[in-house]
DNA sequence: ACTGGCAAATTGGTCAGTCCACCAGATGAG
DNA sequence: CTCATCTGGTGGACTGACCAATTTGCCAGT
């Protein structure tokens, strides 16, 4: 057994210079720290690579590499020749992270899929219960756009007010975790709800489901306006799964 | 205005020099594309870093930037000596980032625990139906050791074999998504299991209730299965509750 | 011939300094 | 007072160097 623990301290007065695995990993944790701990709120500035570089008694680079890693993970905001700054929201934290891990595991759209209706429906239910009058007008704002462009020639039309009406929802359930994570989810099968949108003939139908969705949602019915968005789903997993076969032909 | 664009262009003939925005940027799309088209399979080892930066025609210090980058998201495994080597799964991918999740959005215990039930019922039901024999084997051997840990005098021998228990039926499910995405919400509540698992004055109770899961999923029935899991979270839940009201008196 | 330990080569970890591109606020002309 | 311009500050990227940990293999001792 060693005893040596007491090393001698230099006469730290900045943050603190470091003391675990690696440099990097350190800044990391510490301004990990400092965010839960509010010293640093959403959106507020970082002081310059330079100056931050000299407090925590690292150099540029190192500092840099910790910077870029919670840059690219959506935790910093960095703009050339402005600062860096922490992010709005932990909106896009998941996003880069969830497309290595569908690269790494491979999973099947169908896969995909359930998982999305899964959280889908159970965020419906949560936003009959929660919505906010914001929150609802919202919602039928999405969905009255939605009518404007059920007789319009480009069908890529439809595809903004819809993402924005499922948004809407999403928002109303006020569960920010889960809203992210279905958020990459739905990002990973993207292409998939293009392609099942061409699938229908009409837009009436589904525009149909999506009414009855937010009408539960006006009235606050939690269960119905689960039921319709698990039928909504159930559809556009037919409507996919045809595709698919028409495709493997 | 000075028109200062075209540098001249070295003889670059290795991987392609750099297009997009930035230099970091690009080499994590080259990188992740490459283990997308299984250049680079799980556990393969990459060139050393001056090597790399020759081949992408970039410095070091920027490719460190990257590489670290996708070593703290879990993509890359880094040891110092070593060399970098692609992870064996993307079972670590979601970790670090889901805890800067939790740290922006600071959601309730009760809201992540409700995504935690959401998820955990929707693969014990999956689990009854996917499960194959090693699979079950695995659920049953830990429940196995649940039962011999029942009158243990140490409560925390009940931690691991319970961990174990869940862990086994999340691999049945064969959704590596869900499971992934599962893993850290636990995480998140690990604390909460630990003090809800005090609540109850014996185990009996919910060593029961794991047996009647494993029970399902031993017989395939995927409904019975579901029933037993929210089951165990709806006991779950409210002892966590129970355990708030008594801290908060 | 075998084995154990030591040393050199390899590779990641860190640093200092330099130059360039970009943004923003100050400054001066209209 | 308004607007174009300039300048200081800031991030982006590179070079070169040195330190530290690991691996490898050679060599001495058995």
């Amino acid at each position: 057994m060693i005893f040596t623990q007491e090393k001698s301290e230099k006469g730290v007065k900045f943050f603190r210079p470091v003391q675990k695995t690696s440099v990097v990993n350190d800044i990391i944790e510490q301004i990990k720290g400092l965010i839960r701990d509010n010293r640093f709120g959403p959106g507020s500035k970082l002081p310059s690579e330079r100056e931050l570089a000299k407090q925590l008694g690292v150099s540029r680079p190192s500092l840099r590499e910790a910077l870029r890693t919670l840059a690219l993970m959506g935790v910093l905001d960095t703009r050339h020749g402005a600062g860096n700054q922490i992010a709005d929201s932990g909106a896009n934290v998941l996003r880069t992270p969830f497309e290595f891990l569908i690269v790494f595991e491979q999973p099947s759209v169908r896969d995909l899929y359930e998982a999305r209706e899964l959280i889908e429906v159970f965020l419906a239910g949560r936003a009959a219960e929660r919505r906010t009058a914001e929150e609802l007008a919202a919602i039928e704002a999405a969905l009255a756009d939605m009518r404007k462009v059920l007789t319009d020639p480009d069908p890529s039309a439809w595809t903004e007010p819809n993402l924005r009406f499922h948004a809407a929802i999403w928002k109303a359930a006020h569960h920010p975790v889960l809203e992210h994570v279905l958020s990459c989810l739905r990002q990973g099968i993207h292409l998939c709800i293009e392609t099942s949108r061409r699938a229908f003939q009409s837009l009436v139908v589904p525009y149909e489901i999506h009414a009855k969705i937010a009408e539960a949602i006006r009235r606050q019915q939690s269960e119905t306006a689960r039921r319709a968005m698990s039928q909504h789903m159930k559809l556009a997993r037919e409507a996919l799964q045809k595709l698919e076969e028409n495709s493997s032909k």
